[in-house]
DNA sequence: GTTTGTGAAGTTATTCACAGCG
DNA sequence: CGCTGTGAATAACTTCACAAAC
C-alpha cells in the first residue's frame, strides 16, 4: 500500500518549522551547501535529534555522512507548510503596528500577499503603504467579496478588536490573526490566533525574577529562542 | 517542614498565565466579582480542566461552590509573573514596530517601563514617541550603565538586529526580545526570546492547507486562542 | 446543588542510543 | 568514520473523574 496521503505533524513540530526555515533561507543567501542537524541546533537553540525528529515528520531528505542541503530541505518545508500556494491577507488597524505588519517582509513573501489595507481614520484612508492604497473599513465586505482575503489580520486596539473580529467573520474570512491586546472569541469554524506583544515581556519577567532570586552566579538557562504556539493542532 | 519557597511551575502553565492574566484585567475592568473556571476556560479558548490545574501551581484561591475572585486571582497572577517588580526596557528600533511596541500599552504597566529608545537613523533621532526623546544608538551603553534595562527589545530591520545584540550583551543587558525578522545569537547565559510577527501566518496556513484538502465541510478545530511559547523553562 | 483542587490515567513531546547508510 | 533516521525510554503536559468544601 502507498505511504499516506500526508502523514500527521505533531502540532509542536509544526511550530518549529517557521523557525528552521528562516536559518534555512540564511544559510541559502551565504551560499552554505550542507548543514547538519547539529548546526542547524545549534542555530535554533534547540538539540539536535530534536531537529533530526522534526525533520524526518517530512521525509528523509538528509544525506548519511554528511547532512542535508539547505536548499532543498527549505523547499520541503515551504512545501508542507502550504506556502506554495496564494494566501491574501486583509489588514486591519494600519496605526504603527498594521503599517509594520504590512511592510514586514514575512506578509509579502512565500506565498503570502497584502491583499487589503483598513482603518476607520479617515485622515489614514486613501495614504499608501508599501504602494497600497489605505481604505476606509466600511468597504471591507465588499473588498472581501471580490478578492476573499483568507487571513484577517487586526492591528486596531483593543477596544474595536472583537468588532472587527465580527465582522471578518460576518465576511466569510475562515481564518483571524489578531495582534490586538485583547482575547476575542470567534465561532467555532474559525481558526483564530492571539499574538500579543507584551506577553512574552511577562513571560521573560517571570524567568528573570526567578534567577534573580537565585543568586546571579546561577545563570543557567537553555531555550535559546523559543517561537509561538503551545499544544495541539486542530482535528 | 515548610512548603518551598517556590513552587516550581510548568512551562506551558507559565506561558497560559498571561492570557488569564487579560482576561481577568477586562473581568475586574467590567466589575465582575465571581468567575469559574469553565467561564475562564471558554474566554482563554483552553478546558476547565486546565485552568484549575493551572491555578492550582500557583495555590488555591477559588472558593469551592462559587469560582475565583477576579481582582484577587489578578493579583496572585501578577505576583507569579514578577510583575510586581520593577522592569525598565530599552528599544532599539524605532520604525513602525518599534514605535508601535513603544506605545503599546503592555509595555508601560505592570512593573514594565520604557526607559530608553533608540535607532541610528538621524531624522528619528530627537522625535518624541509617547513622551520620550528617541536616542542615537551610540548613546545606548552610556544610557545603559546609568538606567540599565532589564530587558533590552529589539525591532530593527534583520540585517541590523545580531549586532544591536551583541552591542546589548556586551553592555550587560541579561535579556532580550527579538522582534527583528531573524533567528539571532547570543551566550547562554543571556535569555532570549524572538517573536517573529509572520511565524503565526505561517503556522495558520500550514492547518488551513490541510483543513481545505479535506473539503470545507469539515472545519472542526478546537485551539481557538494560542500565544507563545513552546516547552521546557529554564532550569 | 455547585465548583474547586488533585491524584490517576491518558496523550503528546523530548531525549537517548544505536543500527544503517554514505 | 560521520551523520541521519528511528524505535524505545523518559519526561512533560492534558484530561478525566471524583472527593472535599462551600
Amino acid at each position: 500500500m502507498p505511504a499516506p496521503n500526508h502523514r500527521r505533524i505533531p502540532g509542536a513540530t509544526v511550530a518549529r518549522l517557521p523557525v528552521y526555515q528562516r536559518i534555512l533561507l540564511e544559510l541559502v543567501r551565504g551560499g552554505t551547501t550542507t548543514v547538519s542537524s547539529e548546526q542547524l541546533a545549534e542555530m535554533a537553540g534547540v538539540n539536535a535529534s530534536k531537529v533530526r525528529k522534526d525533520l524526518s515528520f517530512l521525509g528523509s531528505f538528509g544525506t548519511r555522512g554528511s547532512g542535508y542541503d539547505p536548499e532543498y530541505l527549505l523547499s520541503q518545508i515551504d512545501r508542507e507548510l502550504g506556502l506554495d500556494g496564494d494566501w491574501p491577507i486583509a489588514i486591519v488597524g494600519m496605526g504603527n503596528l498594521g503599517r509594520a505588519l504590512a511592510n514586514s517582509p514575512g506578509f509579502s513573501s512565500r506565498g503570502f500577499r497584502v491583499a487589503g489595507l483598513f482603518d476607520v481614520e479617515p485622515s489614514l484612508v486613501g495614504r499608501r503603504v508599501r504602494g497600497m492604497c489605505i481604505h476606509q473599513l466600511d468597504d471591507f465586505e465588499e473588498m472581501a467579496s471580490s478578492d476573499p482575503p483568507r487571513i484577517g489580520v487586526i492591528a486596531t486596539p483593543g477596544a474595536t478588536a472583537q468588532d472587527v473580529a465580527d465582522r471578518m467573520v460576518k465576511a466569510g474570512v475562515g481564518s483571524v490573526l489578531n495582534f490586538a491586546p485583547r482575547v476575542l472569541t470567534v465561532p467555532p469554524h474559525v481558526l483564530l490566533r492571539y499574538v500579543d506583544l507584551s506577553i512574552e515581556l511577562q513571560v521573560m519577567s517571570f524567568y528573570l525574577s526567578r534567577t534573580d532570586r537565585r543568586g546571579s552566579a546561577e545563570v543557567s538557562s537553555p531555550l535559546p529562542h523559543v517561537v509561538g504556539l503551545g499544544p495541539s493542532a486542530p482535528a
